[in-house]
RNA sequence: GGGGUUGUAGCUCAGUUGGUUAGAGUGCCUCGUUGACAUCGAGGAGGUCACAGAUUCGAGUUCUGUCAGCCCCA
């Protein structure tokens, strides 16, 4: 056989794997058409971050995609996977104010037309860098589709779904306490909000009354805010404090004059049970000021310096006036006591600086009636999330959901598509506007913020196959099959597709969510930048391969949990990679001269053949099965297990005779099994290893075209065969026995020994005869003897039903071997009473099904012969 | 404070409707290199399935409680 038709002694994915995902693409095999047969099967990629790079992250959840997507795809389902990528708006626009920064300007000084040039030239360098990372991964989208969150189609999408929901009432815009980033200098919705625990103080402030010496104590963790104070409140039912309700106090330094009210929201137990309420910094307090009158006192700046007209206090940071304004506060008697106390602070989820609220002008989304379909839809199982118990994180947030802040004060993003008349002040929302449609004046500008990108991305189901328009692909492919992400963004993205998708189309945008965890590092630790324990997926498939990657990630892990990251588990499934690599090798070097046309007899199958088509078919029916429930660890173990044990360990070892014999029938009949076993063992493996699996495959007489439009694996039930499996696995015990005897007593496992077998069963020493070559082979037994009688001087073991002796001549210690079998027996012993015990009680022969009782007693009397062997032969030595 | 989740071999994790002697990878020990593979093969040691109850003929698996860790929400 020619050299080139076999493949190299050691697995290098690096010599192959770009060549053949560029021949894939070249052959447009990722690509489908709406028009194209079979049953739809879709998926929408999360959007990574446009100017973003591949990490483990990404890696795993595209893994999981592309694995569904191929397994789907070899099924005949019409199949898409829709790529692209999200504009990210926070993210990239402070990576090209940072490069900014480094030339000594900054965005303002640019001005926004040139800025956003700036971005665009920034996507245009950094951009898709992940998507060809993606393609290094092996994953098979249809680039043929790929978008992006900012193009034109999404854009449009985003303008009508803005102007439907404001025309419909469900977006306005209101001056409305939000989180303030002082650094990112933008408003933030909720759950962009990260509360960490802190240790901070409670600083007993005493505030005094107008018109006597009385005071009351208040407690805050907040002290420079006090100069925003408009009130102080405290609990209707509060017997302490409700004698003061409805009289004046004086704020201290500012000397303003406050009210002291009573509100059901305050918590008696807390602090003093009375407390400061500053309005314009405090969301709670906000909504007091809301239902008591009070004024809204801005006195902490949008940068986090402290307002205009507070004195000395004014210009500083909001945290330098903090300590300065504790230290006057106690030299002026005002701060009686200062307590450590520990309380939750707002950060933003990007910069990680500390959230200041504050009172501005914001967009809303009102969320209430947008949410109830959306936990309809999983009430109802229109959408299940796999596992099942993210459904009740996801329900539990919809029904506590509050208005969604959706305008950025950012200049990369959606712009907000509402005009506002410098001639007659109105606001006009629309797609586009020539002049005020109020006083038809001229003078119009367009609102200077843009869109949380949460907003576009929540749109990402529909709008990338076309909407508004009705294309094809929407009604072939909406709702998706399934979306595979993380738990970290259920609410941010997850929720707000349902949503969108319920409002717009009127379907959820995918039947099911898989649910996948976080990749951390050895220590458990979350991969970051700012730790630096991140490992980089493209340095992982330059040393070892994506293949191994992609196995490496889904395996060990089950739905929904993280995952640790081990370079010792990468190299593990190396080695496995470099195992079928090696067993192909192994094959392909047999397969010189075997005529590819050629097809056993089904009488010509060995009791090995029969056994490893067994195995081979419920392997099959198991991994789909598992494939189908998304457990996709499991068959990838399960894949594992066959190729590895089964058929490297056991059947290739089971051929040798058969391929060496000289035998031409008998040759060919293994390699036809050994070929389809291990063609079929490819396909059904080439989801997790689509490289590998190619490349061996293409080398295979038996196969043509790419493995990834292949066909996938028939279960053929017909050829599950319980008694070859029995009568394989009794000969494996048995050969396993032999080693273990040899190997006890330091003989050598390939130095030929005579082995006696004493079988009483009549069928099974049958079985044992025809199939003893086995034996022989792969435990060194020889000559194989069946004997009605124990041998004199011999090592025992017991297995199925089998005695088996290895007569030892004159190398046997008998203390020593006595000392083994007595250790052994211990363990019998041990594991017997468990079963005597059942079988003892009255109940469990009473209730227990009658093919368990009778299982256990089967065991019990394999147990007890085996006992008994091994006690005669104990006996047998001590007599010596 | 509310909710979720985890606790199984030295380490990392499987164990899918309750039913043989609880598994794998990795690490450790012994032995083995003439042909698929040392990125390997044969064999071995190693577990009170966190703890306490309950249900059941039978519990790693179901229920309750306790302890410990992690996460989300307030």
């Amino acid at each position: 056989m020619s050299i080139e038709k076999n493949i190299p002694k050691v697995y290098e994915p690096q010599n192959f794997e770009r060549e053949i995902y560029e021949k894939w693409e070249e052959d447009k095999n990722f690509h489908t058409e709406a028009a194209r047969a079979g049953e739809p099967f879709s998926i929408v990629i999360p959007p990574p971050n446009v100017t973003g790079q591949l990490h483990m992250g990404h890696a795993l959840d595209e893994t999981l995609q592309d694995i569904l997507i191929r397994y789907h795809r070899m099924r005949g389902d019409n199949t898409l996977w829709m790529p692209g990528t999200d504009h990210a708006g926070i993210a990239t626009q402070a990576r090209v104010e940072e490069s900014l920064r480094e030339e000594g300007t900054n965005r303002y000084e640019l001005g926004r037309e040139e800025f956003l040039k700036r971005v665009w030239q920034w996507k245009e360098k950094y951009g898709n860098r992940i998507m060809y990372q993606l393609r290094t991964l092996g994953a098979s989208c249809d680039w043929e589709r790929e978008r992006f969150t900012m193009d034109e189609g999404c854009s449009r999408a985003v303008r009508k779904v803005f102007i439907a929901l404001y025309n419909e009432g469900l977006i306005y815009r209101g001056k409305r306490i939000t989180n303030w980033c002082p650094n990112c200098n933008t408003a933030l919705s909720d759950i962009e909000v990260e509360h960490v625990t802190e240790q901070g103080h409670l600083w007993h402030l005493r505030y005094k009354f107008k018109d006597s010496d009385e005071f009351v104590e208040v407690a805050t963790t907040r002290p420079e805010t006090m100069l925003g104070d408009t009130g102080v409140a405290v609990h209707p039912d509060d017997e302490r404090y409700k004698k003061f309700v409805g009289r004046t106090l004086i704020l201290p330094v500012v000397n303003r004059e406050i009210p002291l009210f009573a509100d059901e929201y305050v918590d008696k137990d807390f602090g003093t049970g009375a407390v400061k309420v500053t309005p314009a910094h405090d969301p709670n307090d906000f909504e007091m000021g809301l239902r008591h009158n009070l004024a809204q006192v801005k006195v902490i700046n949008n940068d986090g310096t402290m307002a205009d007209g507070l004195g000395k206090y004014s210009g500083m940071d909001r945290y330098e006036c903090r300590k300065v304004l504790v230290e006057d506060l106690k030299a002026a008697g005002v701060l009686v006591s200062t307590e450590n106390h520990e309380h939750a602070v707002g950060h933003c989820h990007r910069c990680h600086t500390t959230i200041e609220p504050l009172i501005s002008k914001q967009w809303f989304v009102k969320m209430e009636s947008l949410a109830a379909p959306a936990i309809d839809a999983v009430k109802s199982g229109k959408l299940q999330f796999v596992p099942e118990r993210f459904t009740k994180i996801y329900v539990n947030w919809l029904e506590n959901i509050r208005d969604w802040c959706i305008s950025r004060q950012l200049w990369w993003g959606h712009r907000i598509p509402a005009w506002y008349c410098d001639d007659c002040g109105e606001m006009t929302v629309a797609e586009n506007v020539d002049e005020c449609p109020h006083c038809h004046g001229k003078n119009l500008r367009q609102d200077e913020d843009v869109l949380d990108t949460w907003f576009s991305s929540g749109l990402w189901p529909f709008s990338t196959m076309g909407w508004p328009d009705e294309t094809d692909e929407l009604k072939k492919f909406y709702p998706t099959s399934v979306l595979v992400t993380g738990y970290d963004i259920i609410f941010f993205w997850v929720a707000r597709m349902v949503m969108m998708g319920l409002k717009f189309r009127g379907e959820v945008p995918f039947r099911k969510v898989f649910i996948h965890g976080l990749v951390r590092d050895e220590l458990g630790r979350k991969m970051s930048k700012s730790l630096g324990n991140g490992i980089d997926p493209v340095e992982v498939i330059e040393k070892y391969g994506a293949d191994s990657l992609r196995f490496m990630l889904v395996t060990g892990n089950t739905p929904g949990n993280d995952l640790r990251f081990y370079w010792s588990r990468v190299e593990s499934a190396r080695n496995f990679a470099n195992k079928i690599w090696n067993a192909s090798r192994f094959l392909l070097m047999n397969l010189e001269n075997f005529d590819a046309n050629f097809k056993p007899a089904a009488e010509d199958l060995t009791l090995a053949d029969r056994w490893i088509i067994s195995r081979l078919n419920r392997t099959a029916a198991s991994v789909t099965e598992n494939l189908d429930k998304f457990e996709l660890g499991e068959a990838a173990r399960l894949m594992y297990e066959f190729i590895w044990s089964e058929f490297c360990d056991w059947y290739i070892e089971l051929t040798k005779g058969r391929l060496y014999g000289g035998d031409a029938k008998q040759k060919s009949t293994a390699l036809y099994v050994l070929m389809t076993v291990l063609e079929k063992s490819l396909r059904l493996l080439h989801p997790f290893m689509p490289f590998l699996t190619e490349i061996i495959r293409q080398k295979l007489p038996n196969a043509s075209g790419s493995i990834m439009l292949a066909s996938w694996v028939e279960v053929e039930e017909k050829n599950f065969d319980d008694a070859a499996e029995n009568q394989m696995n009794a000969i494996i015990e048995v050969i396993k026995v032999i080693r273990n005897l040899k190997n006890e007593i330091g003989v050598e496992a390939r130095k030929k020994s005579e082995v006696v077998l004493k079988i009483s069963n009549a069928e099974i020493s049958e079985m044992f005869k025809s199939n003893s070559n086995y034996i022989a082979e792969l435990a060194a037994a020889e000559p194989i003897n069946f004997s009605d009688d124990k041998p004199e001087h011999a090592l025992a073991g017991v297995a199925g039903g089998v005695e088996i002796f290895l007569p030892l001549k004159n190398l046997i210690d008998a203390d020593k071997e006595i000392a083994r079998l007595s250790k052994e027996l211990d363990k019998l012993k041990k594991n017997i009473s468990s079963t005597e015990n059942k079988l003892r009680n009255e109940k469990f022969l009473a209730k227990a099904p009658a093919e368990v009782v009778q299982a256990e007693r089967d065991k019990l009397a394999a147990a007890q012969e085996k006992i008994s062997s091994v006690e005669s032969r104990i006996n047998q030595l001590k007599d010596l």
